[in-house]
DNA sequence: GTGGTCTAGACCACC
DNA sequence: GTGGTCTAGACCACG
């Protein structure tokens, strides 16, 4: 697993982690059917509690990505490819609409904003 | 004061009331010098907390936007045009180096996010 | 609040307590808009943990019929009746279609199941 | 040994096959004094723990449906027909109970329960 | 071995 | 006052 935890930011934990294996498994670097770590391993990994990492599971569950069984693991849902993409479109959208209205209410352009993603999204 | 509450949202209250008021300073449609509307009658309005208002405020105020007169009330603080111009980009670039982040951890091309942006920006 | 809890029951607690909250909710004995009472006196009146009531509170915060706000409370979503009773309907059907085929895996007609109904559903 | 198992249901493995062989019983499809297959086989063939399958075999023998001869197999009660036709009942009237509760406590009338049943139990 | 549930108790952000 | 997060540690069901 590749997940890193920055302490010092304002989201909890397990959003952190969920956002990592979210982004993943819908980036494909994480295969279908593939079986998760126990979460007491990535427990112990990361030095956090295994309700923490239990939770960012339950959240990558209840949004479809993963698929737990017990007593087996948990494995990373067979989804089809339009169906990933439909799940990266979604979830980069309900973002995107808030956060657009936020550069709009800063008196930003549309052009502006396109300008400084051009500018800004390599580094 | 032209303030709208969504309480359904995820943001605190507080940090909605400082976004729209900074927004309207950056934005020139609060005039410098202008006195803010005690926190108190804010409050009233808006079937909200005073500490809540109060801590809006204190935003404001440690951002640069006011400045508290005590006894007499919070201005909106004298600022060169072009540090106006610098506190908005400044403030847009902030939140957008995170924002970039997200869309290319969800494996969004510059491309794919420019174009979204032209296609919802005005709805 | 009126919640009955069957330790003996092979049913975990939250879920004991969502299914008789979700219920009350969607028969509109507890009104839209309501404001639940707090997980911490729900918890020591029921003598559990917070924790569980919380889990219960999570379930139902997920399937749309509560809104919690953080410092004020949890309260009843506003659905409009057309949507209560889909709700209650997507819920007894879910749990219909796995029902029937456990009856009909027994060898019952249909007619047999039906009689059966009407002769338990009184007592 | 006709047996499908689903790993995606919430329902544990051991009680999938408990629920499809007690049914195959119950409908005279396995006749009385038969020999099931040896648990190690129906494992190989299922793919699955042997463990899982004895559980099975346990919960089937604990219901007085198969009796187990050490070192030579397990064989189907001989039941007289209207004992198998109680155990069905009885097997069918234990959950009806609950069912019934649970559709009651959602506000369904009887009337439209049966409706439901008679329009899903062909499908 | 796996995950599921429940507990007690702490600290924080928000109102 | 409210709910949100995180912790450590226990016991159970399942495979």
């Amino acid at each position: 697993m590749n997940i890193s935890i920055l302490p010092s930011s304002d989201k909890p934990i397990y959003q952190q982690i969920y956002e990592q294996i979210s982004a993943q498994i819908i980036r494909g670097e994480i295969a279908q059917g593939f079986c998760l770590p126990p979460i007491r391993t990535v427990a112990k990994e990361l030095r956090i509690s295994v309700i923490t990492v239990k939770k960012a599971w339950e959240e990558l569950e209840s949004n479809g990505l993963i698929n737990t069984m017990v007593g087996k693991g948990c494995f990373v849902s067979p989804l089809q490819s339009g169906e990933l993409g439909d799940k990266r479109n979604s979830m980069a959208l309900r973002k995107l609409m808030k956060d657009i209205e936020y550069y709009k209410g800063l008196g930003l352009t549309c052009q502006e904003l396109v300008d400084l993603i051009n500018q800004y999204y390599r580094s």
